[in-house]
DNA sequence: TAATAAATTTAGACTAATCTAAAAATTTAT
DNA sequence: ATAAATTTTTAGATTAGTCTAAATTTATTA
């Protein structure tokens, strides 16, 4: 049995080795966790003990397929949890996170997967991101970033990136949230920042930033 | 914002010393919290100095206004659980108390009100227990222990004392769920057993264990 | 390639929570 | 009212997780 420091620990490396697709170094892990260097140099000693991650000193850590399982798992949760919180609580989806970065640690396969069952299986939680099923596979989709549209494209708001409460409450003031059609009308070169036509019918312009934090189905 | 470990002593003070009408002890705490003396004692210190119970050495600790707000809290977020869980997601009453231990940390007053109100509301938990509502006010029933019933009197099931697993199995072997009536045959003096007739049809002995951890409505 | 900068690890210290063993206080029994 | 038994507290050690500061390794740059 892990703790949560030690599964906040294998989330982190996850969620690290994939956008960067590497090894992730002790520095990156030490940023997404909020702790010094050298806390993580030293948790890693210990988790690569356990048999969870591949550790080589100054080379930094990936996970074990044991490691992984354990990760993928704790996705699973916070993600189910999210949906119920949204779908059933009625909470916005900027107010989940923080909620399921606790209820990911109950430990019970039997209740996340009753969960599941009663929240209808749902494929992606309330950002759009992927929800894993009880034997670690992820629902693939096609997907593009907005930036990558050319002028005249469209597509259908599927995801987000961040769900940093700040970002999520902007997309509400600005009208975008999971489903609505996106076209783009113009891109700015000098600061890369796009105007869109949402709905076919309101039109907003929004930061590159933004843009690439949102993903389309075309 | 206190550890598990500290909101735990909370709630065992708070269950010794309603059940015994006094100051808990050292030792009644080291036993519902299945540690040692010497780890009580040493807690016991640290809840003062927070200013959660009054403790006096040698004479035993009991809740401040502060803590009693925190241990009803916490029992009222984990019936409100245990109803989640039956209600919600199929367990069985004998299944939920680990659980509930576990989903009763989780952080977040908003999200136990809309837990509240997303189940109905509800006023008893699984097992017959009352939930606290909000400002933790308990609403209190009439009830007797069935070992109290006289030979020819009747009453229906409305609680259980204990709420370990092998109990409530054995409650379920027997017939005996919440709601069901029952009325007392005869009384075995030799051993303090008891029949009864279940719902007017069925006939049961049961000890006089059994017996003092039935909550009747007369 | 050698010096400098950056990243990483180690050393040593701290807190929370736990334990065992020993000391002290309280209760019970003679 | 003493002595014995029980309860409780203290002392000292241990483990997980954290930190700062110092040492070491790797990467960058001149
Ligand atoms: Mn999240
Ligand atoms: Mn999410
Ligand atoms: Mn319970
Ligand atoms: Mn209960």
């Amino acid at each position: 049995m892990l703790s949560s420091t030690e599964e906040n620990y294998l989330k982190a490396i996850y969620k690290i080795s994939e956008r960067d697709n590497k090894a992730a170094s002790t520095n990156a892990i030490s940023k997404e966790m909020k702790t010094t260097a050298a806390s993580v140099s030293d948790m890693l000693q210990r988790l690569s003990s356990k048999g969870l991650t591949h550790y080589e000193k100054y080379k930094g850590v990936t996970l074990t397929e044991k490691g992984n399982k354990i990760a993928t798992a704790l996705i699973r949760k916070h993600r189910l949890w999210e949906v119920f919180l949204v779908e059933k609580l009625d909470f916005t989806w900027d107010e989940v996170h923080e909620l399921a970065e606790q209820l990911e640690h109950i430990q019970s396969i039997e209740l996340v997967n009753r969960l599941d069952k009663f929240l209808g299986n749902p494929k992606f939680d309330p950002h759009g991101d992927p929800i894993p099923n009880a034997d670690g596979i992820f629902t693939h989709r096609r997907q593009v970033e907005l930036s990558e549209l050319e002028i005249g494209e469209s597509g259908a708001l599927v995801g987000v990136q961040e769900d940093s409460s700040t970002f999520l409450q902007y997309l509400d003031k600005m009208g975008l949230k999971l489903g609505v059609e996106l076209k783009v009308l113009e891109k700015f070169e000098f600061d890369s920042s796009v105007k869109l036509l949402v709905n076919h019918t309101e039109q907003i312009t929004i930061s590159n930033k933004v843009c690439k934090n949102l993903f389309l189905k075309k």
